[in-house]
DNA sequence: CTCCGTGCAAAGCATTTGCATCCAT
DNA sequence: ATGGATGCAAATGCTTTGCACGGAG
């Protein structure tokens, strides 16, 4: 499965050149639960040795989102991305900590169907994002 | 129901002065399906005679969404408000044209439990936003 | 050799803040 | 009279773009 790709291999399967640039960014942002802003990226990249480019951070992000290989997530008005692999792509953000959970499928699944014939809404299956508070923030 | 207060009564309600400019932003987005950035709303207001400081239209959307009569979504990286009655505040909102529609509550309250009992993860039952395609954009 | 990716600097926008003025209580 | 609201202008911060350089196929 995907998510078991290195890096490189991820980036060759989305049809993209595997330059040590989106290899560095790709590398940070897998296993991560937390999506990472540009700025964030930028900021982790930074001590490495050479760093990467802020202008090419941006470009790399946008460039992965495209391929599908990140996720992007509005976190406080700005954008922020997440890796994600094969996973179902249902998330249970926390408003706590950010992170943010993979949700089972057939939990929604069905959900969803009956949600589109009493209100004729079609929901997209393939990314629903819920907010609320994760089990390791409840509140004890 | 405070969704047929004039605006006057539901800023008074609110605890909040209503001054010229805060009737004009929230008369503007009392109605609306679509929310509005508060650029939107300051280049509506200017054709209006006076129009409204840009500044002002950002310093009342904040306020009047601070007093829970607007509701914020992000569009495409941009703040932007929605008037809210006493409505549910689960929302449907269409990918295709930015409508923003109401849910009715019962038809996810039980599933919501479900899911907690399911994950441990405590949704926000009292804001629920599902991206899809509403029935007049639905393709044929 | 030819592209595509990179990086710096500059530009572009949305949003916020400082400060003097104005209005309503 | 007094405190909050307004508006302009300037500042801030995230993001994008222009352009020249460099490295991989």
């Amino acid at each position: 499965m995907s998510t078991r790709m290195v890096p490189d291999e991820q980036l060759r399967a989305a049809g993209l050149l595997p330059t040590t640039q989106r290899r560095a960014v790709l590398a940070l942002l897998v296993g991560r639960s937390r999506p990472l802003t540009a700025q964030a990226v930028h900021a982790e990249l930074a001590s490495t040795v050479g760093g990467v480019g802020l202008t090419t951070v941006y470009r790399a992000l946008h460039t992965l989102a495209d391929a599908g290989l990140l996720h992007t997530f509005d976190l406080d008005g700005q954008r922020a991305y997440r890796h994600c692999g094969a996973a179902p792509h249902q998330h249970l953000i926390c408003d706590r900590c950010d992170a943010v959970l993979e949700c089972p499928p057939d939990v929604v699944a069905s959900w969803l169907s009956e949600l589109h014939h009493h209100t004729g809404f079609t929901p997209h299956a393939d990314r629903l994002d819920l907010r609320g508070i994760c089990a390791a923030c409840a509140p004890t």
